[in-house]
DNA sequence: TTATCACATGTTATCGGTAACAACATTTCA
DNA sequence: TGAAATGTTGTTACCGATAACATGTGATAA
């Protein structure tokens, strides 16, 4: 492996010069300059970051914090954490997952904390002593990547309304967290507009609970009736309800999903649901992340990205594949 | 953050005394080791892994080289994954998630590799100039750790056969890759000791052809079939086939999975398959690779899991539930 | 012409550890 | 008794980078 020195050599400079040409490349004489890059490549120099976190006093570590109790196979958690990992590892920052107990092992640079209940924020939010995101949406003025929940909702609910449905109903999380609520809210909103009434019902997440609880739901009264869920999980139990109550989909019954992250895809009919790119929100988030490390942990504001309305065979005969 | 200087002031002694009690405890008395300790653990001292890795010339990272083309929302990749980062960051050390494109970025330690085939041996692996581990059995001799494969689907077909199948199918995936010709192995192995005909299909990894492929298998001619599947998403396709038919499941058709990642248990009836315990593995891959490099990089072995039988709804009516 | 300044480059010290060797004390054994 | 072996601790140099400062150069202005 070339190092700095080797590099110097070879260009016939000082290991400052090697040095200043990655570093502050304005500072070097361009005939310099063009010396020292090419003696890098031809000896296909790579820094050493352990050199470099050291004299620069980091860790090159950044933790990613999950709160919530979760279960590792969880499709969701695995696609932020690989959105996390690819970004940090083009900027060669090494990524360690830490729950609340182990949150407090080992240095590092910043933390991505995801999860949060609102105990959260006195206990370990507010106490944080490095530069931190969180990923999702949250109302103490913390920098938070999420996507727009509200909206989310307002998209399938109306595209609901759309395909005629006059009973739609809302299947929530037993959550009075902020994503719930936008969630919850965006529904409210768009059947007001409508002038249709809202039925909310909130439960665990969870197929089983969900599917026990749209059989109830579901039985008699109305012909037709849609369902928007808070997720895809809780969207797969009311699908298996509809199926076990021999109803049509997406005739007699339409339901809805949200997040698009894989259990979308398995459920059979499959799932009109809000796309959430989890991955692509945790590329962002690690890079945001480093952007505030790097100015110096001031306050860098929120993202919100804009959620994508997937159309599938729960609302729709033969929607358009793509 | 307290350094070996401010122990070693602490307890008045060297900075290399220090050190040694840390690397070489039994080089030091144990008068000046108690000192040491105490002063650690005073100061709440932590090693720079940093400094550490620079002096030892080692870079401190793990590389994980997917060579299959891989769904990053697959949840097998995902367990593997996170089994790995979860060890590795207990011994401090970081993950690198590269591909057959980028696995050349960048240096480190050692390798994890997985999703190869059988090209792959001479251009990729052949060549590396590092320790590494396969995680997938293979017949090079290279250092392994996988699930015993044909001892997998030899349980889950003595386990129809059990169950009074006479007739019992195997769909494969169409790779002559050994952990599929392992499989299909302890199928025709079981089927001959019991006397019956084996029947092998071959498809492309996904419900869909599976669904396709079953449908025809399916189709009238035997009362009672039974398929043992050498993946849960061919398994998905296989049961949907099956309710699509009208048949009864488990007492008309009956199915087994492979890998019991998730898939299994969102399927509806749940699926009867093999568990790879993917989280555990990964773990255990990484432990033996940090093994290997510690010790120069000899051969360490395979290792090979117990596969596991979970009994679900697609193979009997009333599982015992665990 | 010469003091001053800006700019380009080099020198030195340092980050936090560890290996190799040196120095000293204590045994061991001829 | 004293030379050699053994064990314990300290000194020094170094890993590969960067910051801070020092030096040297030519341009600018008085």
């Amino acid at each position: 492996m070339a190092t700095l020195s080797d590099i110097a050599k070879k260009a016939a400079v000082s290991k400052m010069t090697v040095s200043r040409v990655i570093n502050h490349p304005e500072k070097v004489s361009a005939e310099l300059r063009k010396l020292v890059l090419t003696a890098m490549r031809e000896l296909n120099y790579v820094p050493n970051y352990a050199a470099r976190a050291l004299v620069k006093n980091r860790t090159q570590v950044i933790k990613l914090l999950i709160l919530e109790e979760m279960d590792t196979t969880e499709p969701y958690y695995m696609n932020l954490l690989s959105g996390i990992a690819i970004e940090l590892d083009k900027h060669h920052y090494a990524l360690q997952l830490v729950t609340r107990n182990s949150r407090a092992i080992g240095n590092c640079d910043g933390l991505i904390i995801t999860g949060m209940r609102a105990g959260d924020y006195d206990e370990i939010i507010d106490q944080m002593d490095r530069p931190f995101i969180l990923f999702g949406q949250n109302d103490r003025g913390y920098d938070y990547v999420d996507v727009d929940n509200e909206e989310g909702t307002e998209l399938t609910t109306k595209h609901l309304i759309h395909l005629g449905f006059k009973r739609i109903l809302f299947f929530g999380i037993d959550l009075k967290e902020p994503f719930m609520l936008a969630r919850a809210a965006g529904y409210k909103k768009t059947m007001s507009a409508s002038g249709l009434g809202p039925e909310l019902f909130f439960m665990k997440n969870s197929s089983h609970v969900a599917q026990e609880e749209a059989a109830k739901q579901l039985t008699g009264r109305c012909p037709k009736t849609a369902v928007v869920c808070a997720s895809d999980r809780i969207a797969i139990g009311v699908v298996r309800a509809g199926l076990a109550l021999g109803l049509h989909i997406p005739d007699e019954a339409a339901i809805t999903g949200f997040d698009g992250v894989f259990l979308d895809r398995i459920s059979c009919p499959k799932i009109t649901t809000i796309r959430q790119p989890i991955i692509e929100m945790g590329k962002v988030c690690a890079r945001r992340l480093l952007q505030k490390i790097h100015q110096g942990g001031d306050k860098i504001g929120n993202l919100t990205f804009e959620p994508e309305l997937i159309i599938r065979e729960s609302t729709i005969k033969k929607p358009n594949l793509h």
